[in-house]
DNA sequence: CTTGAACCTATAGTTACTAGAGGAATTAGG
DNA sequence: CCTAATTCCTCTAGTAACTATAGGTTCAAG
């Protein structure tokens, strides 16, 4: 019996990826590319839903797309240790731990800058004061994306 | 008197931001265009090294160009009120404080995944089980770059 | 005055998508 | 069966905030 097959904006739909997103995950090799109609159009598989997810998932957590390739080509061969999967998954938290405190002590920075601010002129704002001199901060230098 | 002048170079050296990025800062209009020589070498005078320590220190604590760009514009003002140089700082802190609260989902689901791992071949990994059902999680659905 | 370091512009690459143009295929309704 | 609306196709360019490269010019020390 042939299985079932579904148009790409049938996917998006299940899976709350964009269309566009999901040709791009193909264009990066994330997804494999499905069967096509007669006229060019694509049809995938549960199988190819279920890789999304997978995808979409990872992502949410900050995978970042080189580490989910890498998990993906891992899961291929499904007989091998488990031992890097779980590697990639660690080195994730520990970027995410890494990330809470860098953000947790800007908090701390803004809501003294916040805090100082008495609403008077921009002449004696010490917004201003505060972020033109970094030496009356503590946190180190490191730069964040925002 | 003449006031001191310094290369780009010099710059870079003593506020560590690179000479690249000064002139980037140039090209989008944070940092004003300085003199030039007669051979078109750019020459800064210390207002435009304060200038860029304010925009360094901004970029520090995660603030947007576009909102560094703001500071700057109601700081050619001093008399304006400081509201909205605070309303600025407050949203910063605001959008901070959400990525804390995200990471800290995503590092309580990661913690998870990877206490789950018992060494084992990836054919029972938990890792991927846990990455292909997003349903064995309780988090919501905001995406978050890596 | 020579040489090497620092400087110049302009262009392309990075990450992970998103948006648009211009056209072809599919599906629903009559 | 035919038409219209919707969905789909590819390709290109745009986003943020830089970073890197190529190929050429200027400066400053010796």
């Amino acid at each position: 019996m042939l299985e079932r097959t579904f148009s790409i904006g049938h996917v998006a739909a299940v899976t709350g990826c964009k269309v566009e997103t999901i040709r791009f995950y193909e264009g990066i090799g994330l997804l494999p590319e499905p069967e096509r109609t007669e006229g060019n159009q694509r049809r995938y598989l549960a199988k190819h839903v279920e890789r999304l997810r997978f995808i979409m998932h990872a992502r949410e957590l900050g995978l970042a797309v080189e580490a989910i390739r890498q998990l993906i080509a891992l899961g291929e061969n499904p007989s091998a240790p488990c031992e890097q999967a779980d590697e990639i998954a660690r080195q994730q938290l520990e970027s995410v731990r890494r990330k809470i405190a860098r953000l947790t002590e800007l908090a701390a920075e803004l809501e003294r800058i916040v805090a100082s601010c008495d609403g008077k002129s921009i002449a004696d704002c010490r917004v201003f004061e505060v972020l033109a001199d970094h030496s009356t901060c503590d946190h180190g230098g490191a730069k964040v994306r925002p």
